[in-house]
DNA sequence: GGGCCCGCAGGG
DNA sequence: CCCTGCGGGCCC
């Protein structure tokens, strides 16, 4: 089908999501509808890594969003399943084709894609879909004594790979003007969103840089960020938005607009913004009316660990529900809640006890 | 959420 | 052809 190349696939950007394998497959963004590691030829010929998908996978694979720990491949026949996880009867081996694949991209320095799929760690999960993370590259390899033993009792070695997110202003894909325009016009023929919502979106990296240039003046590298935000708010926050149905988790309330359509607000529980850095991802996103949406980003209100909602200030008049309203498929991670609520009430957690 | 069982879509 | 794999959707 189309091209396969290293880096940056042009036209998408990191946030972008995809139902099932055979779409990632069909972005360009890996080779295969089933393997992990995805490798193409460089130039001379030899195979390098491109892309890697986290779904699952081994018990040693380690999720930490900037910090990937990711374990080489096994031949079929070498593993079987216990709970679902796979174990490996057998030492790995780099000269297996993914894994001397990724080893080679580690000596190259070329950057590997990752897609995290919903089987993944569930603080990073999207739901129910693939999502393209963007570029990490490979900071370390090595061969490690996983933590499970053959079933006989013998050590294995796995062939491990540690990986790191590039900063975000490597994330910017230099795509080709026109195909962002695409993108765009896409994604409103999609779903066209309300004004309100594009200058929200782009109000949030502007925070940081107060004396920045009108936005003319640095017309394509704001365009490009204008495109990731939008393909993030169009895949993540709507995605938590449609499941709920524009009903509020803190109050109830779903808001109805002229047109019949129910208002919300994809709020991030641990803030984007440095120095918070919480990931863009559904389980650290709620669906909150405007009014909840400011109470949570100002402390007003709390979450414990049992999801009842603790109100601190200013909720004279405003009826909160006694628990955060919860679905089973979207799945709210309580590192998100904890922090937000260590932030505003600080190391004395009345909560916790 | 785990187990089962039937897969497709490469690539040798 | 035949083999393989960080699927997928169903069941409960």
């Amino acid at each position: 089908m189309g091209e396969q190349r290293i880096g940056h696939i042009d036209g998408i950007a990191p946030g972008a999501e995809f139902h099932r394998r055979k779409q990632v497959k069909q972005a360009n963004l890996h080779r295969d509808t089933m393997r992990g590691i995805s490798w193409i030829a460089d130039v001379d010929g030899l195979d390098v890594a491109d892309a890697i998908v986290l779904h699952g996978g081994y018990d040693d694979d380690n999720d930490d969003w900037t910090q990937v720990r990711y374990t080489g491949a096994s031949p079929d026949k070498e593993k079987y399943k216990e709970a679902g996880i796979p174990k490996l009867l057998h030492s790995q081996s780099w000269t297996y084709q993914d894994n001397a694949s990724l080893k080679r991209s580690y000596e190259r320095k070329h950057p590997i894609r990752v897609i995290r799929g919903w089987k993944g760690d569930a603080r990073y999960s999207p739901i129910n879909c693939y999502r393209y993370d963007g570029l990490y590259e490979i900071t370390a390899i090595r061969t490690a004594v996983s933590k499970w033993p053959a079933p006989d009792g013998t050590p294995i070695e796995i062939c491990q790979i540690d990986l790191e997110r590039l900063p975000s202003e490597r994330q910017d894909p230099t795509s080709v003007e026109q195909k962002i325009a695409d993108l765009l016009e896409q994604q409103e023929e999609l779903e066209p969103l309300p004004q309100e919502e594009l200058e929200v979106a782009e109000e949030e990296p502007e925070e940081e840089a107060e004396d920045a240039p009108p936005y003319g003046e640095k017309f394509p590298k704001t365009r490009t960020q204008r495109v990731q935000r939008l393909v993030r708010d169009a895949a993540v926050a709507r995605n938590v938005k449609e499941l709920h149905d524009g009903e509020c988790q803190v109050c109830g309330l779903r808001l109805l607009g002229p047109d019949e359509k129910p208002y919300s607000e994809g709020a991030h529980i641990r803030p984007l913004a440095p120095p918070h850095s919480g990931p863009d991802v559904e389980p650290n996103v709620l669906c909150l009316c405007p009014n909840c949406h400011v109470r949570l980003d100002i402390g007003a209100i709390v979450i414990a660990d049992d999801w009842s909602i603790v109100v601190r200030a200013g909720a004279l008049g405003g009826n909160v529900l006694p628990k955060l309203k919860r679905l089973k498929k979207h799945k709210v991670h309580l590192d998100y809640i904890r922090h937000h609520r260590k932030h505003w009430l600080g190391e004395s957690d009345p909560s916790q006890e």
